[in-house]
DNA sequence: GCGACAG
DNA sequence: ATCTTGTCGC
């Protein structure tokens, strides 16, 4: 373990040199698609869940895909156990669909990380995609205070100044979320990008949907029950899709 | 030196 | 993330 820190270690440092942010800010366009991932785990099962919306807001649906971790959840290095995961569902997602994620969302941290590679960036780089990071939880420090209204942000810093991500109070009164940008956005296009989603909620509705989609994807596997051609969040129905050739005969993608 | 540490 | 009951509050 001691060796596997120090081989990502070096693998993070050099990855993050290939980070590339942006001076402009990202202006997305209406109908540009948001790929939003979530994973549920138990043992060595991962249950993935992806949900794609338009920035105008026009749902995709949302995709299911089952995977195995091979990776321990090491502090810090949680783009190697969750990175591959991702890459492959992305991978499988574009060919499935034929589309490309012009921004893929994840619950994690993008440059808001002590070597500024969380796994967001892990993703970017590896697949060439725009991305951006979303967390509950900092991974580093920050100063100052977040003012309690609603939208208010606060630069995060790295020990050169430089900014690495924000805190974002997505509701009054409610802890904030760690925004960072991935890849290839601006990091104040990454705030841009979570409020546009917004929703009711703490967490980001795009997010929060993933997140349902894998909890129930994980139930509904382990029950051994047939995955339905929809779900309810909220009152509003959503598109389920599987991202396999075949599972248990359920229903294909296209 | 010690503790904390995305999911 | 996951293991887990009741309980407080809008």
């Amino acid at each position: 373990m001691e060796h596997l820190i120090e081989t990502w270690t070096i693998l993070q440092t050099e990855m993050a040199k290939q980070v590339l942010i942006p001076q402009k800010r990202t202006d997305f366009q209406p109908n540009d698609l948001i790929l939003t991932l979530d994973i549920q785990y138990e043992g060595d099962k991962a249950y993935i869940a992806g949900d794609v919306q338009r920035q105008n807001g026009t749902s995709e649906g949302i995709f299911l895909k089952q995977d195995v971790v091979t990776e321990a959840y090491v502090p810090q290095f949680f783009a190697f156990r969750e990175g591959p995961l991702l890459k492959r569902f992305v991978e499988s997602w574009m060919m499935h669909t034929g589309l490309k994620p012009d921004v893929v969302l994840i619950d994690g941290h993008g440059t808001a990380h002590p070597r500024q590679l969380g796994v967001a960036c892990w993703l970017g780089v590896m697949m060439d995609l725009p991305t951006v990071g979303c967390a509950k939880d900092t991974l580093v420090r920050y100063e100052g205070t977040l003012a309690e209204a609603k939208e208010s942000i606060l630069p995060i810093l790295n020990a050169k100044g430089d900014t690495i991500g924000h805190l974002l109070r997505t509701q009054q009164g409610v802890k904030p979320n760690f925004v960072s940008s991935g890849h290839r956005i601006h990091q104040m296009s990454a705030i841009d990008l979570v409020k546009n989603i917004g929703g009711k909620y703490r967490i980001p509705e795009t997010l929060r949907r993933a997140d349902m989609a894998a909890r129930f994807f994980q139930k509904m596997e382990k029950s051994g029950l047939l995955i339905p051609h929809k779900l309810n969040i909220d009152g509003n129905d959503f598109k389920l899709l599987m991202l396999h050739s075949a599972f248990r005969g359920q229903n294909i993608v296209l």
